[in-house]
DNA sequence: TATTGTTATACTCTATAACTATA
DNA sequence: TATAGTTATAGAGTATAACAATA
């Protein structure tokens, strides 16, 4: 193998946990009649007094013009609702509605349940050294390239 | 933090890994006119003679409603050709065309080439802990829970 | 002038179910 | 009867650009 295929095997890798990860809890997400977007938004206001559309659009990696429509829906459905920002009166502030509350108390720890069945087994080590890799790879990843210093002797987050 | 949660954080960093590796890699995808499931179609079909639908749509977790319109727009392109198959009347086989593999050399190499950059100081001890890693982390997702025997002493694939 | 969020456009992906032709 | 792929449907995500209101 070209060395410059090294990284391939651990990519693809990567690629085959989050499928399958995603394939598992995607049963529990649709179920509660979301789609893979409107969970992200969910969870990720889930526990957080709210945020703006250009928090959660950096958050989730979903645009602007989408953005608008994936909380329509989520609005239509009652789940969160808009407020306007007295600071900013461009901004808006996106929280979860009671319902939206309870949606994600709902649903979030019954992808934590089949999650922790995965995980049944994993060691606190396993995890040490499973995060690590991960933060390291994040790191290299986020930066675009090599980060300065490669420390792989200490936790990087 | 709970110890149903234990795991949150490492799935946590496997998502921001793969959106990361994604943001970097879909540019030059897009620079070549191709959506992401395009993309996947073609990677699938790189290097190989050629599947049929029911291989394609089981390694890229495409359903096969959904694979007949990618596979059109991308036969549309000039990229794929469909081939009845002779032993079975009802199959087709799925390849490549010449200007598909050519998109396969150019395209790829872009991403190999991004990915190789990103990756330049990783050492053969920091791929090989990542495929170790991963693969464990596979191998308990795919199974859907824990395997029957975690040994963390050698390479599972 | 720049930024926040909306609207409009056009396309792609997605799941689902009914359909055909083969097996 | 069962399977491989197609078609039809309806909804959802996506990128992009033009736009209004505010900073």
């Amino acid at each position: 193998m070209p060395m410059g295929e090294r990284y391939l095997k651990s990519i693809r890798l990567l690629a085959e946990c989050i499928q399958g990860f995603e394939r598992l809890s995607g049963e529990h997400v649709r179920r509660c009649g979301l789609t893979h977007a409107q969970f992200d938004i969910i969870a990720t206001l889930g526990n957080t007094a709210g945020m703006t559309y250009k928090e959660l659009g950096d958050k989730t990696l979903i645009t602007k013009g989408t953005l608008t429509g994936v909380i329509d829906r989520l609005e239509h459905k009652g789940l969160v609702e808009r407020e306007r920002s007295v600071d900013d009166k461009r901004s808006y502030f996106i929280r979860l509605t009671a319902t939206g509350e309870q949606t994600f108390r709902e649903v979030f720890p019954q992808v934590i349940a089949m999650g922790s069945q995965v995980f049944a087994h994993y060691s606190e080590d396993d995890f040490a050294a499973l995060e690590h890799t991960l933060a390291g790879l994040k790191q290299v990843i986020s930066a675009g390239g090599p980060p300065p210093i490669l420390d792989t002797t200490k936790e990087i987050i």
